[in-house]
DNA sequence: TAGAATGTTACAGG
DNA sequence: CCCTGTAACATTCT
């Protein structure tokens, strides 16, 4: 459910609530995702002490001081809640405790949230990251047809970008996501380079601001969002805003939205 | 109430 | 083998 705005402040909060915590136990709770046993994490963070936790891609890393990576993805619909708790808990995926009594828990109804074992680091540039740069956009776009929101939603050629977000990116720089991606000239691809930037910081900013009930974690926010909100007829200028189905999701785009 | 949902993966066809 | 488009996943929410 997230994206890198919320998992940028959740692993703000889990940091803050848990470093320096001992690591008891995990209990796999719905293990049809989950690749590593409930033994294989427990061996692997057993006695250790969570050092810090940061975002890659879509994931959450806690790292912990025996060299172990807790990797933490939480798909399409996947919650967080903070343990321990009264709040009812269905479809639980996973459970961590610290030995203080302190944790999580992740639920997922569609199943698909998940626990990673040390994740892999693939070499691709994160948006966040230093790496990301707008020549390496340029590249990317450069060698395919596809729509551009298409392309900068592939986690194998960019990482953090997902579905709500590029649309906010797309009508922040005025390009139509049904744009094909080769086809967007040089200025705008340095547009959309910045906005890429700009729109993921500015939306971690808002949500920073936000005042939350302090044991589940804010994985969905529609209020700081421009256009993918279905509660707003119009953008910030008055322009409707128009939606279209495109794949298997859908696109919010307004009319003055170029498309190349 | 049927369809959508801040995602990923497998697979078919070109 | 590379590129692209489509559907499945399984439940909750609107």
């Amino acid at each position: 459910m997230p994206e890198v705005p919320e998992l940028n402040i959740v692993g703000i909060t889990l940091q803050k609530k848990f470093k320096g915590q001992k690591f008891k136990r995990i209990e796999i709770l719905w293990k049809k995702r989950v690749k590593a046993s409930e033994e294989e994490f427990n061996e692997a963070l057993q006695g250790s002490t969570l050092k810090s936790v940061d975002r890659n891609g879509k994931e959450l890393h806690l790292h912990f001081d025996n060299g172990n990576v807790l990797g933490i993805h939480m798909m399409l619909t996947g919650k967080m809640i903070l343990l321990p708790t009264d709040l009812s808990l269905r479809n639980p995926i996973f459970e961590l405790t610290f030995d203080n009594g302190s944790g999580i828990i992740v639920l997922d109804g569609m199943g698909q949230a998940k626990p990673i074992l040390n994740p892999e680091v693939p070499p691709i540039p994160d948006i966040m990251g230093d790496d990301f740069t707008e020549e390496y956009l340029a590249k990317v776009l450069s060698k395919t047809s596809i729509k551009v929101k298409d392309a900068i939603q592939r986690q194998d050629w960019i990482r953090g970008i997902g579905n709500a977000y590029a649309d906010e990116i797309l009508w922040h720089c005025k390009i139509s996501p049904f744009s094909a991606s080769k086809n967007i000239p040089q200025d705008k691809v340095k547009d959309l380079y910045n906005s890429i930037r700009t729109v993921t910081r500015d939306a971690t900013e808002e949500l920073a601001k936000l005042k939350t009930n302090d044991d589940v974690f804010v994985m969905e926010n529609n209020d700081h969002r421009f256009v993918h909100n279905p509660k707003r007829k119009t953008s910030p200028e008055g322009e409707p805003i128009q939606s279209a189905k495109m794949g298997n999701t859908k696109a919010y785009y307004t009319e003055s939205q170029v498309q190349y």
